[in-house]
This record gives C-alpha cells, structure tokens and sequence, in this order.
DNA sequence: TTGGCTTGTTGGAACGTTCCAATGTGGAGT
DNA sequence: ACTCCACATTGGAACGTTCCAACAAGCCAA
C-alpha cells in the first residue's frame, strides 16, 4: 500500500504539504495542488484510516448491537442505521448476539478495544453488562426497542410496549376473548419481558390472567412478527384454523406481515426510522464527546389485519 | 482510556514487559507477570486495536458487502460469515449496496481505507469495478451466490445457478407448462441475471421461448424466494390463485418458505454454510498473503412443495 | 578469573497520519 | 532600505502499539 510519503516524494513536497492538500483547510498554492492530486491519481493513494484514527483518536466507526440479524425487524434496523452511519462518514461494526449474555460481553470487548465511537443496541438480554461496560469507558449508547432506562447516561429510544400491549389486550377482549397466551422465544431479551409484563398488566386490569396455548387460549400475542408466524405455522400444522379457532397478533409489522397470505394482526412499529434515529442521537452525542443521556417515545399502533376475529363458540 | 504505558508505570515495569505478558511468546517472570496483570485489572486496560493494527499492518476486520440486509437469504449469509469471523477474531464491517455500482464503489473506497484484511461479496452489480479494485490492492475476495470467475484471483462460491435452473424448467415442464415466465428485481445483479440466462437456455432446449406474466404465462420463476413471495401476492391480489392458476418457484429456500400458508417450491441453497466456508477461505488467503484463486461448487436442489402444480386446462 | 549461556527486562525505532511551531518567500507600506 | 505581514511550506513530535537489539544478572564450566 502507498502512504502519505510515497505521494510526497513523487510530487516533491514535504508530507505536511500533501496532509494539507487532503485535509483541506490550511492554503496550499494552486500548481502545488495540482501537482499532489496528480501523483494520488497515479499511485493510487488511499489514506490510511487506521493512522488516522491512532492520532485523531477517534475511529469514525460506530457498534451495532442485533439479537438476530436474521430477524426482518433487526435486519432492516441494521440497514438503516447502517446506511445513516455511511452518510456521516461511518462504518458500522455490525454484531448479532442471539441474546446470550457472553456473545454481548465479547462484542463489548472488541467495541472496546477498536475503540468505536459510539454503540446501538437494538435488543440486548436481560440485566447485561453491555451497556455499563461501555459507558464506563464514556462511549455514547443508544438502545432502541426496549426500554430499562437504568441508566441516565443512556440514550432510549422506546416502542411504548405498554401502550401497544394495551390497545392489543383492548382489541382482543374486544373481540370477546377472554383465554389469553403470550408466547415469547427469548425471555432473556429485555423488550420480551418487558411486553409480556406489559400483556399481564393489561390482563390484570380487565380481571384475567394469563393462560398458555395447551390451557385452551382462544386467541395468543407473540413477543413479535417472526414468532407470530412461527407460531401459527405451528398451529395450522397441528389442525388448528387462524384465526377462526384461534386468533394471532404480532408485533412489529415486518414487511412480510402485510402479505395476503399471512395478514398479520401487529403492532406497528418503524425500524428503519428507529435506526435512523439511533444513528443521529449517538453520532452528535460522540462528536460533541458526551453521552446520550436522552429518551424519546416512538409510538406503535395496532394494525388490525384477518390473524384476529372473535373466538369460537 | 488508559494505555500500555499507563499500566507499565502502575506495575513498575516498562512498556514491553507490559506487551510481552499481553502478547505472551516471550518469557516473562512469574511474580512480574502477577503485578502486570493486576495493574490491567485494576485500570481496566484495553489494548488499544488501533494502534496495534497500524503497527501490525493488518486490522483483522473483513468487509461482507450483500445487496440487501432485509432479504433473509442474505442476512443469514452475513449472519454466518460475521459468527465465523469473529471466532476467528475478526470484526465484520457489514455493507449493503442495494446493487448500485456508485454505492459499491464507496464501500470498496471505505473497504481500502479501514485496510480491511479481506472482503466477502454476496451479491454484485454487473460489471461492477469492486472486485478488481480490491484484487489489485491485493486484498483477498471471495464472491457468493453468482459466478462470473472473471478474473483468476478471485474466490468464487457458486450455487451453479445453470443445473438449478435446469431442474426448475424440468418441474414445470414436467408438469405440463409451457408458457414461462422469469422474473427479477434487480436484473442489475449478477446472479439475476445469470439465472435468468440459466432459465432462458434450459427453455430454448425444448424448443420454448419466455413470456411475461401478462402473455399469460402459466408459471413464474423468480429470481429469488423474497420475489416469489412478493409476486405471489401480487398474483392473488389480482384474483389468482397460486397454484391453481398459475405456479411459482423461488431460488434460496429462506426459512419462511417451508411456513405452511406460503409452501414455496424453490430452490435450496445454504446461506449459512456458503458465509462460513467464505469466511474460512477469505481468511485464509489474508493469513497466507495470497488471492483465494479458488473456485468451488455449491450444489442446489429443487425442492417441491405446493406452489407449483399442472397448468389450468 | 574469564567467557559463554540462559532468563528477564528494557529503550527506542517504526507503523502512517495530523498538527503545531518554525521557516522561507515575496510584496506592500513607510 | 527596512519592517511587517500574509501566504506557502516544512520538520518533527505525537498517537499506542510491537519488536529488535542490547543489556543486566545469575550461574556453570573451564
């Protein structure tokens, strides 16, 4: 690879004289300047970040923290917050975990040691250490998707599951549902937690409790899209029509959830502006050397669709 | 953040002796290693990968570039690839281009700067410059999922779309169709067009030409199972069953296309064994300080299931 | 005693940038 | 002729590592 000094002897200038000529800002004579872009255009000069960011101590590179990449709610986060990032100049270290406490831990250390800028966190298990390891160290942190606001350092950015469980609890009881399941496949992850307590809560409210699908539930929530589908795979394999024997709500309304063939009954809620979002509290928190220290409020509404209709007789 | 030098004073030992217990290799007396490690626990020293990188010459992150994050075929193979990267401990600079020639560019600029060690592609425009602009910065590529071995120092993991495409034609011939059709979104994107090539020449073989879909075609193949899903609900929002009225066949096998309301007959291909093996032979090539120059064959299978059937009478 | 060997430890150069202070040029103003 | 200043350019230190050559201390053989 060429450097900075290879471009330099060839246009017969100091190294400081090409700096200047790549970094703009500091005059540089007009025929000197023609000269240096003239040798980079020969030799292919490519400045090398990584010197860069020893000596600017800054690696203009931000942590992306995904459960599941694999999952369309997370993948289109991730490309969204990814795409931002690019925009400012960015790269994104992009790093699914599967929700397992270690796999955070070890992302948080490489974090750590590339010395990125700043991390999203877009689900992360419960009472991780992720979030204190990297503040500690003063990165900026936004979680976006859950909402445990332990720390004020923190940025949130927040679905309001409580209200969303609400108005999905109202639409089923509405319905005449009354023998409610919450199906949930990580429990260690904070935001699932977090709605099903919000679902028993809305329950609790209406006098009922929480049954399982084996207890004769007429109608389930999922934690989100994915297992919502999952789940009723799960039934109509096992005979079961949804939603005329039991209805399905999901949470998310991932792209493949306004299919006709699935026509998902879900909570709304934008993955591509939550990224985006994620990406511009955390970049002006690094550049101004800050944490995050902020929480906002991005609403989910139901979106009524044919996985829900009353119960059986 | 505090450095090997501040650990050194806090252990009374110099600035090597800190490196060599770090690195190990180099002896180092029992009791001196006690005290370093203790000064690392107690300022919480993380090596600076920064600095090490600069002087080390190589960064340990690959770059994955895919076209779309939010197409799970591709999201699994990035999954994949970053898991089988960071086992090895390399970071994963994860890109999507969205096919666009301007935008691959940027990614191979960011790519070079940031002297990633090596670069998967999983998907490509046509003729892009990306491949040869990193090959002759002699950094090791492996292309997935298409392969147009243009170019000798290439690693190419190809599904041979050509055979797949020939047992897609087979299927629907078998069934009785004789009015096909072939579509794609991205026909900027290699395996696109590759595989509609393939479609194109296995028709010509029996003596059959493509149609589109409004000269009433009787079955579809899509270039990918994200467009058969896509296009089967177009299809059945015009009024049309899928099969009855007209069959479709995807190319990938993405999870949700065994879910029982969608039952996509496709083509199987293995996302996450085609990440992992790019990984293990980009990698390798860095390590070596040489090209993949490799070119292997992922067989795929047609798998029926129940969105193809004979045509109408 | 001298020399050689092993085991530990160390200073300093190097990696490729950025940026500051210093220096070298002209003019223009007096 | 001189100062002064703007403009252009430059050397060198610094960023935080690694690694090499050098060295100190101890020990054994001759």
């Amino acid at each position: 690879m060429t450097t900075l000094i290879d471009v330099a002897r060839r246009a017969g200038v100091s190294k400081s004289t090409v700096s200047n000529v790549i970094r703009g800002g500091i005059p540089v004579a007009k025929d000197t300047r023609a000269r240096v872009e003239r040798a980079i255009a020969d030799i292919q000069y490519h400045p090398n970040a990584i010197a860069r960011s020893l000596k600017a101590r800054t690696s203009t590179a931000i942590g992306i923290v995904v459960p599941d990449l694999t999952n369309p709610f997370y993948a289109e986060l991730a490309a969204a917050a990814e795409r931002a990032a690019n925009a400012l100049g960015y790269a994104a270290l992009i790093t699914h975990t599967e929700c397992s406490a270690p796999t955070e831990e070890e992302a948080g250390r490489a974090f750590i040691e590339r010395r990125v800028d700043a991390v999203i966190i877009a689900g992360i298990s419960r009472g991780s250490s992720l979030t204190s390891l990297l503040l500690d160290r003063d990165i900026p942190v936004v979680v976006a998707s859950f909402g445990e606001p332990d720390d004020p350092r923190l940025g949130v950015i927040d679905p309001d599951d409580p209200t969303a469980m609400e108005a999905v609890v109202d639409h089923l009881y509405d319905l005449g549902h009354r023998r409610l399941a919450f199906v949930s496949h990580h429990l260690r992850e904070q935001s699932g937690e977090r709605r099903r307590v919000g679902f028993e809560s809305a329950l609790a409210r209406r006098g009922l409790v929480v049954v399982t699908l084996g207890e004769g539930a007429t109608a389930v929530a999922a934690h989100n899209d994915m297992l919502a589908i999952a789940t009723i795979d799960r039934l109509e394999r096992q005979g079961l029509r949804v939603p005329e024997d039991i209805s399905v709500v999901g949470y998310d309304d991932i792209p493949l959830a306004s299919h006709q063939r699935m026509n998902l009954t879900t909570v709304r809620s934008d993955a591509v502006e939550m990224g985006r979002r994620a990406v511009e509290l955390v970049v002006n928190a690094a550049r101004e050397g800050r944490h995050v220290a902020h929480r906002e409020i991005q609403t989910s509404s139901l979106v009524v669709r044919s996985t829900t209709m009353r119960p059986p007789t």
